[in-house]
DNA sequence: TTGCAGATGTTATGTTATTACATCAATTGC
DNA sequence: GCAATTGATGTAATAACATAACATCTGCAA
Protein backbone atom coordinates (compact mmCIF):
# COMPACT_ATOMS: atom_id res chain seq x y z
CA UNK A 1 0.00 0.00 0.00
CA UNK A 2 1.61 2.94 -1.10
CA UNK A 3 0.69 6.20 1.04
CA UNK A 4 -0.92 9.00 -0.02
CA UNK A 5 -0.78 12.56 1.19
CA UNK A 6 -2.55 12.63 4.35
CA UNK A 7 -5.13 15.20 5.34
CA UNK A 8 -5.00 17.45 8.29
CA UNK A 9 -6.60 15.44 10.80
CA UNK A 10 -4.48 12.17 9.71
CA UNK A 11 -1.27 14.31 10.16
CA UNK A 12 -2.19 15.66 13.49
CA UNK A 13 -3.13 12.20 14.82
CA UNK A 14 -0.11 10.56 13.23
CA UNK A 15 2.32 13.45 14.23
CA UNK A 16 0.97 13.08 17.94
CA UNK A 17 1.71 9.13 17.71
CA UNK A 18 4.73 9.11 16.00
CA UNK A 19 5.78 11.61 19.16
CA UNK A 20 4.63 9.77 21.38
CA UNK A 21 6.58 6.99 23.92
CA UNK A 22 4.01 3.99 23.36
CA UNK A 23 0.78 3.51 22.19
CA UNK A 24 -2.28 5.73 22.75
CA UNK A 25 -6.05 5.56 23.02
CA UNK A 26 -7.70 7.07 20.62
CA UNK A 27 -9.30 9.67 23.66
CA UNK A 28 -5.89 10.04 24.55
CA UNK A 29 -5.23 11.51 21.27
CA UNK A 30 -8.31 13.48 20.90
CA UNK A 31 -7.29 15.11 24.41
CA UNK A 32 -3.85 16.05 23.09
CA UNK A 33 -5.63 17.70 19.70
CA UNK A 34 -7.90 19.96 21.12
CA UNK A 35 -5.74 22.60 21.17
CA UNK A 36 -5.79 22.28 17.39
CA UNK A 37 -9.20 22.15 17.37
CA UNK A 38 -10.40 18.39 17.63
CA UNK A 39 -13.95 18.17 19.52
CA UNK A 40 -15.35 15.01 19.26
CA UNK A 41 -14.16 10.98 18.89
CA UNK A 42 -15.01 10.59 15.46
CA UNK A 43 -12.48 13.33 14.31
CA UNK A 44 -9.71 10.55 15.60
CA UNK A 45 -11.51 7.10 14.40
CA UNK A 46 -12.06 8.55 11.17
CA UNK A 47 -7.97 9.75 10.66
CA UNK A 48 -6.55 6.52 12.72
CA UNK A 49 -9.35 4.56 9.99
CA UNK A 50 -7.46 5.90 7.43
CA UNK A 51 -3.79 5.45 8.29
CA UNK A 52 -4.60 2.04 9.53
CA UNK A 53 -5.53 1.53 6.02
CA UNK A 54 -1.92 2.68 4.69
CA UNK A 55 -0.20 0.80 7.27
CA UNK A 56 1.51 3.58 8.72
CA UNK A 57 -0.19 2.97 12.25
CA UNK A 58 -0.76 0.16 14.33
CA UNK A 59 -3.60 -1.17 16.38
CA UNK A 60 -3.20 -3.26 19.21
CA UNK A 61 -6.49 -5.34 20.10
CA UNK A 62 -5.24 -6.50 23.84
CA UNK A 63 -4.88 -2.76 25.00
CA UNK A 64 -7.31 -1.14 22.67
CA UNK A 65 -4.61 1.41 21.52
CA UNK A 66 -2.58 2.78 18.78
CA UNK A 67 0.59 3.10 17.78
CA UNK A 68 2.95 4.28 14.87
CA UNK A 69 4.67 1.71 12.30
CA UNK A 70 7.98 0.87 14.33
CA UNK A 71 8.81 -0.33 10.11
CA UNK A 72 7.88 2.70 8.36
CA UNK A 73 8.80 1.91 4.45
CA UNK A 74 8.72 -1.58 5.29
CA UNK A 75 6.89 -3.50 2.51
CA UNK A 76 7.13 -6.52 5.06
CA UNK A 77 3.73 -5.42 6.22
CA UNK A 78 1.98 -6.24 2.95
CA UNK A 79 2.28 -9.73 2.98
CA UNK A 80 3.43 -10.41 6.56
CA UNK A 81 2.44 -10.96 10.18
CA UNK A 82 3.14 -8.72 12.64
CA UNK A 83 3.80 -9.52 15.85
CA UNK A 84 4.38 -6.93 18.94
CA UNK A 85 5.56 -7.21 22.60
CA UNK A 86 3.98 -4.62 24.57
CA UNK A 87 5.32 -3.81 28.33
CA UNK A 88 2.39 -3.76 30.60
CA UNK A 89 4.39 -1.40 32.96
CA UNK A 90 6.07 1.44 30.42
CA UNK A 91 3.87 0.75 27.53
CA UNK A 92 6.92 0.43 25.18
CA UNK A 93 6.09 -1.67 22.47
CA UNK A 94 8.61 -3.73 20.17
CA UNK A 95 7.49 -4.78 16.30
CA UNK A 96 8.53 -7.60 14.43
CA UNK A 97 8.09 -9.55 11.35
CA UNK A 98 8.90 -13.60 11.41
CA UNK A 99 8.04 -15.44 8.18
CA UNK A 100 8.41 -18.78 10.43
CA UNK A 101 5.96 -17.75 12.51
CA UNK A 102 3.86 -16.35 9.80
CA UNK A 103 4.16 -19.77 7.43
CA UNK A 104 2.78 -22.21 10.44
CA UNK A 105 -0.05 -20.04 11.36
CA UNK A 106 -1.10 -20.02 7.42
CA UNK A 107 -0.31 -23.49 6.91
CA UNK A 108 -2.53 -24.11 9.91
CA UNK A 109 -5.10 -22.43 8.80
CA UNK A 110 -5.10 -23.26 4.99
CA UNK A 111 -5.15 -26.88 6.23
CA UNK A 112 -8.68 -25.83 8.23
CA UNK A 113 -9.75 -24.45 4.68
CA UNK A 114 -10.28 -20.79 6.36
CA UNK A 115 -9.63 -17.90 4.87
CA UNK A 116 -7.50 -15.61 6.92
CA UNK A 117 -8.06 -11.96 6.46
CA UNK A 118 -6.20 -10.09 9.01
CA UNK A 119 -3.75 -11.68 12.53
CA UNK A 120 -3.24 -10.09 15.93
CA UNK A 121 -0.45 -11.32 17.60
CA UNK A 122 0.28 -9.78 20.87
CA UNK A 123 2.58 -10.78 23.76
CA UNK A 124 1.97 -8.56 27.01
CA UNK A 125 4.66 -8.60 30.05
CA UNK A 126 7.62 -6.68 30.76
CA UNK A 127 10.80 -5.03 28.79
CA UNK A 128 13.94 -5.50 29.85
CA UNK A 129 14.09 -2.29 32.06
CA UNK A 130 11.25 -3.03 33.44
CA UNK A 131 11.91 -6.63 34.57
CA UNK A 132 14.59 -5.47 36.25
CA UNK B 1 -4.58 -25.21 36.93
CA UNK B 2 -6.61 -27.26 38.57
CA UNK B 3 -10.55 -26.66 38.30
CA UNK B 4 -12.35 -26.38 41.47
CA UNK B 5 -16.16 -26.69 42.01
CA UNK B 6 -17.47 -23.77 40.43
CA UNK B 7 -19.87 -21.08 42.26
CA UNK B 8 -23.63 -20.95 41.26
CA UNK B 9 -22.60 -17.49 39.22
CA UNK B 10 -19.49 -19.10 37.75
CA UNK B 11 -21.19 -22.23 36.68
CA UNK B 12 -24.45 -20.36 35.07
CA UNK B 13 -22.03 -18.17 32.33
CA UNK B 14 -20.10 -21.15 31.51
CA UNK B 15 -22.95 -23.18 30.99
CA UNK B 16 -23.94 -20.28 28.94
CA UNK B 17 -20.45 -20.26 27.13
CA UNK B 18 -20.55 -23.95 26.19
CA UNK B 19 -24.10 -24.27 24.66
CA UNK B 20 -23.00 -21.05 22.53
CA UNK B 21 -22.53 -21.42 18.81
CA UNK B 22 -19.91 -19.24 19.76
CA UNK B 23 -17.88 -16.63 21.56
CA UNK B 24 -20.02 -13.94 23.07
CA UNK B 25 -19.68 -10.58 24.97
CA UNK B 26 -20.51 -10.29 28.80
CA UNK B 27 -23.23 -8.52 28.01
CA UNK B 28 -24.87 -10.96 25.90
CA UNK B 29 -24.18 -12.94 28.74
CA UNK B 30 -25.59 -11.24 30.77
CA UNK B 31 -28.65 -10.73 29.22
CA UNK B 32 -29.14 -14.64 28.49
CA UNK B 33 -28.79 -15.11 32.44
CA UNK B 34 -31.33 -12.22 33.67
CA UNK B 35 -34.17 -15.01 33.86
CA UNK B 36 -31.63 -16.56 36.50
CA UNK B 37 -31.15 -13.53 38.61
CA UNK B 38 -28.73 -12.09 36.67
CA UNK B 39 -28.88 -7.67 36.91
CA UNK B 40 -25.84 -6.65 36.31
CA UNK B 41 -22.10 -6.29 34.21
CA UNK B 42 -20.45 -7.27 36.94
CA UNK B 43 -21.78 -10.43 37.87
CA UNK B 44 -20.63 -11.82 34.60
CA UNK B 45 -17.35 -9.79 34.85
CA UNK B 46 -16.67 -11.55 38.03
CA UNK B 47 -17.40 -15.08 36.71
CA UNK B 48 -15.42 -14.76 34.05
CA UNK B 49 -12.70 -13.30 36.22
CA UNK B 50 -12.55 -16.87 37.46
CA UNK B 51 -13.03 -18.72 34.57
CA UNK B 52 -10.15 -17.58 32.80
CA UNK B 53 -8.10 -17.94 35.67
CA UNK B 54 -9.01 -21.70 35.65
CA UNK B 55 -8.55 -21.88 31.91
CA UNK B 56 -11.72 -23.13 31.17
CA UNK B 57 -13.12 -19.73 28.91
CA UNK B 58 -10.68 -17.82 26.82
CA UNK B 59 -11.01 -13.98 25.89
CA UNK B 60 -10.78 -13.39 22.56
CA UNK B 61 -9.31 -10.01 22.41
CA UNK B 62 -9.90 -8.84 18.86
CA UNK B 63 -13.68 -9.31 19.14
CA UNK B 64 -14.65 -8.82 23.04
CA UNK B 65 -15.96 -11.68 23.53
CA UNK B 66 -15.64 -14.82 25.75
CA UNK B 67 -15.53 -18.68 24.53
CA UNK B 68 -15.33 -21.78 26.46
CA UNK B 69 -11.99 -23.89 25.74
CA UNK B 70 -12.07 -26.23 23.00
CA UNK B 71 -9.69 -28.37 24.98
CA UNK B 72 -10.80 -28.92 27.93
CA UNK B 73 -8.77 -31.08 30.25
CA UNK B 74 -5.76 -30.51 28.07
CA UNK B 75 -3.18 -29.20 30.02
CA UNK B 76 -1.21 -27.13 27.19
CA UNK B 77 -2.64 -24.15 27.96
CA UNK B 78 -0.64 -24.38 30.78
CA UNK B 79 2.96 -24.18 29.02
CA UNK B 80 1.84 -23.42 25.38
CA UNK B 81 0.31 -20.74 23.24
CA UNK B 82 -3.74 -20.80 22.46
CA UNK B 83 -4.20 -19.56 19.06
CA UNK B 84 -7.91 -18.70 17.69
CA UNK B 85 -9.58 -18.48 14.31
CA UNK B 86 -12.40 -16.44 14.24
CA UNK B 87 -15.15 -16.80 11.38
CA UNK B 88 -16.19 -13.44 10.84
CA UNK B 89 -19.53 -14.49 9.60
CA UNK B 90 -20.92 -16.63 11.25
CA UNK B 91 -18.37 -16.47 14.50
CA UNK B 92 -17.25 -20.06 14.41
CA UNK B 93 -14.24 -20.37 16.45
CA UNK B 94 -11.62 -22.84 16.06
CA UNK B 95 -8.57 -23.34 18.58
CA UNK B 96 -5.10 -24.63 18.33
CA UNK B 97 -1.48 -25.15 19.94
CA UNK B 98 1.57 -25.03 18.02
CA UNK B 99 4.88 -25.63 20.09
CA UNK B 100 6.67 -24.39 16.78
CA UNK B 101 4.89 -21.19 16.73
CA UNK B 102 5.15 -20.98 20.38
CA UNK B 103 9.47 -21.47 20.18
CA UNK B 104 9.90 -18.99 17.37
CA UNK B 105 8.04 -16.23 19.36
CA UNK B 106 9.23 -16.86 22.76
CA UNK B 107 13.11 -17.23 21.19
CA UNK B 108 12.57 -14.21 19.32
CA UNK B 109 11.41 -12.21 23.03
CA UNK B 110 14.00 -14.19 24.86
CA UNK B 111 16.76 -12.66 22.77
CA UNK B 112 15.07 -8.68 23.42
CA UNK B 113 15.18 -9.59 27.41
CA UNK B 114 11.32 -9.80 27.07
CA UNK B 115 9.57 -11.20 30.05
CA UNK B 116 6.78 -12.68 28.11
CA UNK B 117 3.42 -12.96 30.39
CA UNK B 118 0.16 -13.51 27.96
CA UNK B 119 0.10 -13.88 24.42
CA UNK B 120 -2.56 -13.13 22.00
CA UNK B 121 -2.84 -14.84 18.73
CA UNK B 122 -6.23 -14.40 16.71
CA UNK B 123 -6.58 -15.25 13.55
CA UNK B 124 -10.01 -13.27 12.04
CA UNK B 125 -11.23 -14.22 8.42
CA UNK B 126 -13.58 -16.64 6.87
CA UNK B 127 -14.52 -20.00 7.73
CA UNK B 128 -14.73 -22.71 5.02
CA UNK B 129 -18.65 -22.63 4.75
CA UNK B 130 -18.77 -18.72 4.70
CA UNK B 131 -16.18 -18.56 2.22
CA UNK B 132 -17.74 -20.60 0.05
C1' DT C 1 -19.79 -16.78 68.87
C1' DT C 2 -16.94 -14.12 66.73
C1' DG C 3 -14.04 -13.09 63.07
C1' DC C 4 -12.59 -13.80 58.53
C1' DA C 5 -12.53 -14.73 53.54
C1' DG C 6 -14.86 -15.34 49.43
C1' DA C 7 -18.90 -14.72 46.80
C1' DT C 8 -22.70 -11.87 45.64
C1' DG C 9 -25.86 -7.72 44.96
C1' DT C 10 -26.42 -2.90 43.57
C1' DT C 11 -25.52 1.65 41.94
C1' DA C 12 -22.86 4.60 39.69
C1' DT C 13 -19.29 5.77 36.73
C1' DG C 14 -15.51 5.37 33.44
C1' DT C 15 -13.79 4.02 28.88
C1' DT C 16 -14.07 2.75 24.05
C1' DA C 17 -16.52 2.98 19.62
C1' DT C 18 -20.30 3.94 16.30
C1' DT C 19 -24.69 6.01 14.18
C1' DA C 20 -26.93 9.69 12.11
C1' DC C 21 -27.05 13.82 10.03
C1' DA C 22 -25.27 18.37 8.52
C1' DT C 23 -21.68 20.95 6.23
C1' DC C 24 -17.63 21.96 3.53
C1' DA C 25 -14.11 21.69 -0.21
C1' DA C 26 -12.15 19.92 -4.39
C1' DT C 27 -13.08 17.75 -8.81
C1' DT C 28 -15.60 16.57 -12.85
C1' DG C 29 -18.62 16.97 -16.69
C1' DC C 30 -21.91 19.96 -18.96
C1' DG D 1 -20.02 29.34 -14.89
C1' DC D 2 -22.62 25.74 -12.56
C1' DA D 3 -24.74 21.41 -11.05
C1' DA D 4 -23.35 16.83 -9.60
C1' DT D 5 -20.34 13.96 -7.31
C1' DT D 6 -17.02 12.54 -4.00
C1' DG D 7 -14.28 12.63 0.06
C1' DA D 8 -13.30 15.04 4.30
C1' DT D 9 -14.97 17.29 8.29
C1' DG D 10 -18.04 18.94 12.29
C1' DT D 11 -21.38 17.87 15.91
C1' DA D 12 -24.57 15.52 18.89
C1' DA D 13 -26.28 11.56 20.56
C1' DT D 14 -25.96 6.92 21.69
C1' DA D 15 -24.23 2.19 21.95
C1' DA D 16 -21.00 -1.15 23.70
C1' DC D 17 -17.53 -2.59 26.91
C1' DA D 18 -15.54 -2.49 31.62
C1' DT D 19 -14.57 -1.15 36.50
C1' DA D 20 -15.00 1.34 41.18
C1' DA D 21 -17.09 1.61 45.48
C1' DC D 22 -19.67 -0.09 48.96
C1' DA D 23 -23.07 -3.13 51.23
C1' DT D 24 -24.50 -7.77 52.30
C1' DC D 25 -24.45 -12.58 52.75
C1' DT D 26 -22.61 -17.27 53.65
C1' DG D 27 -19.65 -20.87 55.18
C1' DC D 28 -16.03 -22.02 58.04
C1' DA D 29 -12.44 -21.81 61.43
C1' DA D 30 -10.48 -20.01 65.79
ZN1 LIG E 1 4.58 -1.80 11.35
ZN1 LIG F 1 8.83 -1.47 30.28
ZN1 LIG G 1 -8.53 -23.71 25.27
ZN1 LIG H 1 -18.19 -18.96 9.10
Amino acid sequence: MTTPQLTKNQSLVFDVLEKAEGPLSAYTILDKLRDHGFRAPLQVYRALEKLLEYGVVHRLESINSFVACAHPGDDCHSHGIVAFAICESCGQVMEFHDHEVDHRLMGWVRGQKFKPEKTTIEIRGLCEACAA
